[in-house]
DNA sequence: CCAATAGTGTCTTTCAGACATTATTGA
DNA sequence: TCAATAATGTCTGAAAGACACTATTGG
């Protein structure tokens, strides 16, 4: 109720401050695999260790504002990209300094710059979601929540055309999937499934000014559709393991 | 990255202060009918609206911890309550008196007995959530969220088997799934869906004690399975307007 | 020419949805 | 006897996945 009355004793005012941050995980895909953006910290604790992005939230700043302007200071843009909640974490003794409570967001973004580390780091880099180092805090497990979150959306809306490109082909369209999901995809059947689905992408009209690396035709260019849900979605295989 | 160092004049220690609620939405079936737990706010602002449950987190209280109390403050027992966050709203003017950071969790539980008002209430009360007052606050938006959520769901989770008794039929079941839709369900079609869905419920060999109040066999009895996903899910009627 | 890739066609299986049918109960 | 409901059967169409095939390019 949005402390309506305070029961006694409980005036907020009265608390230990909680302080509250939001943190990012920045998603971009970069020689064709998937990477998070990291930074150094420079002091303690978790001096030296690699953290998500991320920061107190400034007096009238709403928090998706607060997410953007982070992502912007590491990163140096936020062009077009896509910034959704993720989730809240304020287990007491997360933070061993003092009460935070984290707002944590996902990003995704095109091919991104290499990150300049911002006044407060002692180093920024993307690293291979594949390979990552063990991270400060609970940093590890909003990261492996961003990167279920960033897989399941891939199944029923386009955000897999904010990683490419205002135009691409239906091949780099596919590399997003196979690295964010970490599978290899049958390149027919995905190809007419994505033309299948009304508003995921429309055609140019044009192609490829020539074809592959290693041979082949070239290929049509499409643009993002209009479309805010994929109807029918692209589901990955079932994993057994995750059913029960 | 959690307040590692701060920035030139962003020590949170000397910020005003930000507070940080809960607020649950918590949802039963009562009367056939999908049902929302709301307070009346005793004290200004908002005086005399309705709200969602909730209040401020205790030092050394956890999120999900802060949430069940709150709920089984309201209505005297988190039974076998299911309970999972939503999202968090921080507009910088969500609460005119100071900043308040939101954590919004979702809570389903089968019907629930008449709440008790708490002793920072006014009143305390289920309301159909098709006939909802205007609530104070943003919580008219969380709680919309909170709907949204639910009904997405009940389409890949197991979820509905939460809101029936520990043995329910398949009519029971579908008239959760009708109540939270807000949509009739084709009976045969629904029947034979759920039994098809591996791990969804299991028979217990039973059957009700006599037919329905107005004739008809007598139904067996299922308990909820052990999938904590259903496959394939049971989507509900594509809505076209929400595509694009 | 050969290998790689773009794009299309075909077949099988699965599943959703419409609808019909049978059986069992209460009134 | 009649109406309502439980449970099952049948049919159609959509869609996923496996696989084959053609066409076009670079080397």
């Amino acid at each position: 109720m949005d402390g309506s009355q305070f029961p006694a004793g409980y005036d907020p005012r009265a608390f230990p401050a909680v302080a509250v941050t939001v943190d990012v995980v920045a998603l971009t895909i970069r020689q064709g695999a998937l990477q998070v953006l990291l930074v150094e910290r420079g002091e303690q604790p978790y001096a030296g260790r690699w953290a998500l992005p991320g920061g107190f939230i400034r007096p009238g700043e709403d928090l998706p504002e607060a997410a953007a302007r982070e992502l912007a200071e590491e990163t140096g843009l936020t062009p077009r990209a896509h910034i959704e909640q993720l989730a809240s974490y304020g287990a007491p003794e997360r933070d061993p300094r003092m009460r935070i409570v984290s707002v944590s967001y996902l990003a995704f973004a095109p091919d991104l710059p290499d990150p300049r580390p911002g006044t407060d780091a002692a180093d920024a880099a993307w690293h291979r979601a594949d390979r990552l180092p063990e991270l400060a805090f609970d940093h590890g497990r909003i990261l492996g929540h961003g990167l279920e979150r960033a897989r399941d959306k891939l199944e029923y809306t386009p955000l897999a055309t904010t990683f490419v490109g205002e135009t691409f082909t239906i091949s780099e369209l596919r590399g997003v999937y196979e690295a964010v999901w970490g599978l290899p995809l049958h390149a027919g059947n995905f190809h007419r499934k994505v033309l299948s689905v009304p508003g995921f992408v429309e055609s140019t009209g044009e192609t490829t000014e020539s074809g592959g690396a290693r041979g082949g035709p070239r290929a049509r260019l499409y643009r993002a559709g209009d479309a805010k849900l994929l109807h029918p979605a692209l589901l990955r295989p079932a994993r057994e393991e995750e059913v029960r």
